[in-house]
DNA sequence: TTATGTTCTTAACCCTGCCTTAACCCCCGC
DNA sequence: GCGGGGGTTAAGGCAGGGTTAAGAACATAA
């Protein structure tokens, strides 16, 4: 769910992009003029302030300046009719992010703002297995929220197991994930197997890792114990 | 000096997008399609990639999807003819940052990609993270209003790490920031990082530097203790 | 000019955690 | 009993990061 500060003087506009936000379940205020745009934006934190720029009071490039003056880098997309070349570049040098020329689509405002909403709540690929999610980047695994601590290679070699989603992955494919094309000469998988497997259950996964023998390996959540 | 990764494979138009670029200071690399597109972005980092979206080999939109799902969140600009709706969601849906028409101005196309760097920080005049605060005009750091004395190259490093706001950066991003160009062949910057670390202890910052081995540094108010 | 202090660089050292290696163990089929 | 596919454990090496101290470079003030 995103926040958004819209600050726009046309009371017609502003009700069908409120609409249109409601809809996209984003939460939003609404400013009239840049005076109240600024008050709102000291007292509280946006995801995304939506400004027009010919507003009463106090135009929006002034906004722009004014609350990046304060130290606030909360993103801006400027929207206004004006769509010379200048008027962009002025718009950008107050310190917008974004600019978008009226008339618009209301799916592109929508579609932009999420953009730069989604840039900071860095939401990145997560793969999950069972009450596992790694996340890609950072490079994190969790089980329940709770992070386990995974060295470099072992991390890598539970992407690949979480990735194949159950199926057995042959030993070839995961010495290639983990190192590559030169691999060491021993006994390195089953080591790293092996402590995989301790990370695994201390950290009260739900899933394991069972090999099939010749084959490869596998994650599972079947306990199979007996 | 930002570091930008051009995909066009419309040759004349790279060109003057390069010779562009190069007045305003930007490090460019060139992809002429998707392919090597995907081999750049995995070899090196970007503050921003330029992607036209009709490419040889593989299309832009699979290019973007592609390295989203690496893990790799470099801001991304789409760059096409098609200025059908539909074809800007698709670029939003796969990740994209901002979607820019053919034909542009390349002053817009600076400003654009200006504003996906670092424009927006480098706007504000004040940053922040837990209780410690930095000015950048004059060059001050302070937590909870008692200034802290630190000398330029920590003050820059420590205002690199601000800019990041918990995320890990990486060290040949604050070997940059400190020394641009000509870095020190020693192992300055741990020492910096030390004195760093202990003048924000010192001010009883509730902020402190951790490091992610292989990867960077990162500001993070955990106390982590055990 | 000398004296003083700050900042930056270099180098040496320590410490920790990860990776590899090499044993050894167990189970099963022959 | 023996061999092979796995599983387990411990030892050693190496690299990355952290720490400390000494000297060079630089600015400022006397």
């Amino acid at each position: 769910m995103n926040r958004v500060l819209l600050v726009e003087d046309d009371l017609g506009l502003a009700g069908n992009i409120l609409d249109y936000f409601e809809l996209e379940d984003m939460v939003c205020d609404h400013a009239a003029n840049g005076i109240a745009a600024t008050h709102f934006q000291q007292a509280n934190q946006y995801d995304v302030i939506v400004l027009d720029i010919n507003l009463p009071r106090m135009d929006g490039l002034s906004v722009c300046e004014h609350i990046r003056n304060e130290g606030d880098d909360t993103p801006v997309i400027m929207l206004t009719a004006r769509d010379q070349l200048e008027d962009k570049l002025a718009g950008f040098n107050k310190g917008a992010d974004d600019y978008l020329v009226k008339p618009f689509a209301m799916a592109e405002l929508v579609a932009r703002v999420g953009a730069l909403a989604n840039r900071r709540s860095s939401n990145v690929n997560q793969l999950r297995f069972a009450n596992l999610t790694l996340t890609i980047k950072p490079q994190v695994a969790e089980v329940e929220g709770r992070p386990i601590k995974l060295s470099p290679i072992t991390y890598e070699l539970l992407k690949c197991l979480v990735r194949a989603q159950g199926n057995s992955v042959p030993r070839e494919k995961l010495v290639e994930a983990a190192w590559g094309e030169d691999a060491p000469e021993s006994n390195a998988l089953k080591v790293h197997m092996h402590h995989l497997r301790k990370a695994l259950t201390q950290a009260k996964a739900s899933a394991h890792i069972l090999s099939r023998p010749g084959a490869g390996f596998y994650l599972t959540t079947e306990t199979t114990d007996g």
